[in-house]
DNA sequence: CGGTATCCTATAAGATACTG
DNA sequence: CAGTATCTTATAGGATACCG
């Protein structure tokens, strides 16, 4: 995990990440959405982009000049849960925090992560724990 | 979120975090455990007992001397899905951290983080979206 | 609109040494 | 074993100004 949170770099990131899962594609944006000034959301978005979470591609509004967007790609869009995680948490013990759900987009639904057994049968939280890879001796 | 990532702190707190849901207690453990040293693990295991996250408790072996050990708390359990998440997706994405997995305590069964719906449906990833705490208009 | 450049301050975290 | 103290380097990130 340490090398992946190595390449993640800071926790802003998740900021840029968030506002990418909820539509947001431009530079402006990001910067009004996430906080951040314009230098540290340049930063972040370029990082997102070299590790291939974001996709940096031009974008023609009819009639006007071609602009670049930031969207997610595939493998940002499986790092999401990350996000959705932390703001599960944060809604239950942080008072803060914007509202955003995470939502089925075909029904509107809202949707929490929780840990399904391969069987598909879904397990409590207190039931969890980290093991090493290896199978317990 | 910001709020709930200001308060975390570094990508570091993950790992001592991480090391907590293993069954990390002792401080030097840690050191070893997230390859942090002293001043940093100090440092982390201070701003996460703070946060509730972690309970420092006294705790005797028999004949010796009582000691400290930190636990998670039920908030702090709370939260591990977001160091699951993580390492789901390094464990994809990014060729590197140790193996380590989530099982169910019971049973040893590996468990995944997935969406589930209300009702129970788990959906899928691609089907998600974020969306402003408010219903859409 | 979508950035880059510069300056500044605060924090992170390694190395090393020391203490109860 | 469980930290604290000190020093140093690197990065984060705000403010502000500027550019195609």
């Amino acid at each position: 995990m340490r090398k992946t949170l190595d390449a993640l770099g800071p926790l802003s990131s998740l900021l840029v990440l968030r506002d990418a899962a909820e539509g947001t594609r431009r530079f402006d944006d990001f910067v009004v959405s996430t906080g951040l000034n314009e230098a540290t959301v340049a930063a972040r978005l370029k990082r997102l982009v070299s590790l291939g979470i974001l996709a940096k591609t031009p974008y023609a509004e009819a009639g006007k000049r071609t602009r670049d967007e930031y969207v997610l790609t595939e493998i940002g869009n499986e790092l999401v849960p990350v996000v959705v995680a932390l703001m599960q948490w944060g809604d239950q013990h942080r008072p803060d925090s914007g509202p955003m759900r995470a939502v089925e987009r075909s029904t509107d639904e809202p949707v929490t992560l929780r840990y399904v057994s391969d069987s598909g049968r879904v397990v409590s939280e207190q039931d969890v724990v980290l093991v090493e890879g290896r199978p317990i001796d």
